[in-house]
DNA sequence: TCACTTTCTGACTGACAGTCATTTTTAAGT
DNA sequence: ACTTAAAAATGACTGTCAGTCAGAAAGTGA
């Protein structure tokens, strides 16, 4: 009989509906000011329940860390399923963009990034099957990375001198660098001379993109201007 | 008479007692791991003077922040003491270098600065002195890095068809995320890819200098060289 | 209906941040 | 030296909350 399955079906949903429950409450008031109990009563349960599934408050909120790192390489999964479309530059001009995006449309999971980043105790993050989760996406999405840069070298768009995976992991960094600033902006957070200086996250970001794009491209994209839309005169 | 400056003197002291006592305790065993009663024993006081000197922990723990960001704006200060020896994509280097310096030499102060950017309770961070002057030397870094490029297009080793304050916040962003990168790495926290990628941080920031130097250079610039001591040739 | 397992409960505990009435120390006047 | 008022320091106490656990409830299968 399909009791067993219909168990472990039922027993993902309450996680889920938990996950659910843990969302809306920490979404709203920050992971610090959250008590379980609210959580719990939000999920229609009792605390004790919530420790039957997760093993504690930080665990809890890794899972919601992995639903939006999981949402996040869906959508690069996405772009790398027409890879054969875009020349190596325009790949990486358009992971920089989902980035963007995703900070943008999803701002609470950003948050939860920037927490998981923040966390330094090794162990407790070993342990645990959501930061396990996360770890492997973090890969994939560096993986996409060099794709993208190998397809541009293949194709002509991208310099070929640099080391590709050495080369994923600094625009890598570099992106998530500029996204974490326009997502510091838009929390209203501190940087408020950003807002002084009348920049707007597009141009912002439109530059970036055309460092990168001037950075890595060959002289012959650059000068066919595949690397951004604003694209630099070489003088 | 002198009694009420000495007064003065002295509350500081207690005020950088307690900072060096706290800074001892958390940056051995993390800031969750703390204790206020811990940390008051090693100042050698009770508990309630240190909410004397501090509003609560997390004031505590932006004092701390605040030694380091001043540690690293001093830094900055003593680059361009000598700025008219150096081109602007020299300082820009020099800059990202610093750095990279730093998050090796004060990894725990790096820690809080990363600590900081995750809290996003503006008004607990508005109402903070502490707060306030990480905010002032954020601002104070961000305008040398336009100085630098200002420099750069004066002295044409930068390309002045960008906005400085605009591209100052990108590669200012920019060499966070690759700072950052580097610090994961050398926590041992996650990013484990990395190392069996075999790639090392010199190697790994030289990458991202390049990248930013090719990307800003004029074509002069890069032809002479000036923007890196690895420097790519443009094929 | 019974026996057994799984799931759930919520009162309880321990730890810790933060408070405050009281004590101790310091400074200045007489 | 004595007094007094202000400033600094104390530590026992309180409230909150994460996490536990003995027992209740629900589900399962014979």
């Amino acid at each position: 009989m399909g009791t067993e399955e219909r168990k472990k079906r039922e027993k993902e949903q309450r996680r889920n509906q938990i996950i659910d429950a843990a969302e809306k409450i920490i979404f709203s008031k920050g992971l610090e000011q959250s008590t379980m109990d609210e959580i719990a009563e939000e999920a229609e349960l009792s605390k004790g329940t919530l420790y039957l599934y997760f093993k504690n408050k930080n665990e809890l909120y890794l899972a919601i860390t992995k639903r939006g790192s999981t949402i996040l390489n869906n959508q690069l999964a996405k772009i790398f399923a027409t890879s054969h479309q875009h020349t190596g530059i325009e790949l990486i001009r358009m992971i920089g963009q989902l980035y963007l995006d995703f900070v943008r449309e999803h701002p609470n999971y950003f948050n939860a990034f920037i927490y998981y980043e923040s966390l330094n105790n090794v162990e407790e993050l070993e342990e645990s099957e959501f930061a396990q989760t996360c770890e492997k996406h973090r890969e994939e999405a560096l993986n996409y990375m060099i794709r993208a840069l190998q397809i541009g070298m293949q194709d002509g768009t991208i310099q070929d001198n640099y080391d590709p995976k050495e080369l994923a992991l600094v625009i890598w960094a570099s992106t998530k660098g500029i996204t974490t600033v326009t997502h510091m902006r838009s929390l209203g957070h501190h940087l408020e001379m950003i807002d002084e200086m009348e920049i707007s996250v597009e141009s912002l970001f439109e530059s970036f993109l055309n460092l990168v794009g001037t950075g890595v491209a060959t002289e012959e994209a650059r000068e066919k201007g595949l690397t951004g839309s604003h694209n630099i005169e070489t003088n």
